[in-house]
DNA sequence: AATTAAAAATGTAATCATTACAAATCTGAA
DNA sequence: TTCAGATTTGTAATGATTACATTTTTAATT
């Protein structure tokens, strides 16, 4: 099991408490969190947490490739530290974020294109959304 | 040839004057434009233009499928006339965004989600770039 | 052509996520 | 212990987007 300091020394980040903190929760919760949700869970056990240090620290663990940016949200961005190859799913009725299997691309012709990342978002309706709808 | 008129009858959109020199500047430019790149266009021939409107005639597009709106740009949404199947491209070091053809994907394991729309974005080095780098 | 109600456009002000920046704090090596 | 560099912090600024009230346009009807 990979904890959050092993993470930042892998790739060359310096474990500070704020890090350690931010990146803990985003491995034990995989919900996709905005940066508010993230200020917000950790605030009431660092009281002297600052909202910029969770900026701070996001862009620094993206910019790292510790963990991914999600733009699927237009209003926020989220965070996912599963940095493994998966999709997502956004559901059209409720708004939840799902992790989905990443579906096997033939990446077809890339034509000149050193291609180094790919994100792979899906809309429409979750499966507990069908279920409402149907009776 | 399809024009701005005939996609907005096609999806039920009242063709209003603004309306369609959005459509219109959208078909003719596929450079993937923010909403301040299509107002500073068209604001010289149309004096009257509310940014206002820009956004408001964008969401009533994109909400009734006449245009993409596409997040691989963190900072501006961009838009696209181009509903047809295929995947963006952004450069990391000169920004720009290409559209690139659409990998077919055997869609993997979906578990029970009804899947109405798929976005692929890609990132790296875009061809000029990878020349620029080399001598 | 005049009337009118609904739809659309407009301009301003507000909201809200994100960044800039300068000051304060922390860290690790000497 | 000292000190320089890294990090964090709080506040102010930025900038995209939305809310909203007002004005204008549209299309149908008299």
């Amino acid at each position: 099991m990979t904890t959050a300091i092993d993470i930042l020394n892998s790739h060359n980040i310096r474990p500070s408490v704020q890090r350690i903190a931010i990146l803990k929760y985003l491995l034990e919760h995989r919900i996709h969190p905005t940066v508010d949700d993230i200020y917000l869970a950790l605030n009431p056990t660092m009281p002297t947490l600052s909202k910029t240090t969770v900026y701070n620290v996001l862009r620094n663990l993206v910019e790292n490739g510790a963990v991914l940016a999600l733009t699927i949200d237009e209003k926020n961005v989220r965070y996912d530290a599963d940095t493994s190859s998966h999709a997502h799913f956004r559901c059209q009725s409720c708004g939840e974020l799902y992790d989905i299997e990443q579906p096997t691309m033939s990446d077809g012709n890339t034509s000149g294109f050193k291609i180094e990342n790919v994100h792979v978002y899906y809309w429409g309706k979750c499966p507990k959304c069908m279920k409402k709808e149907k009776p």
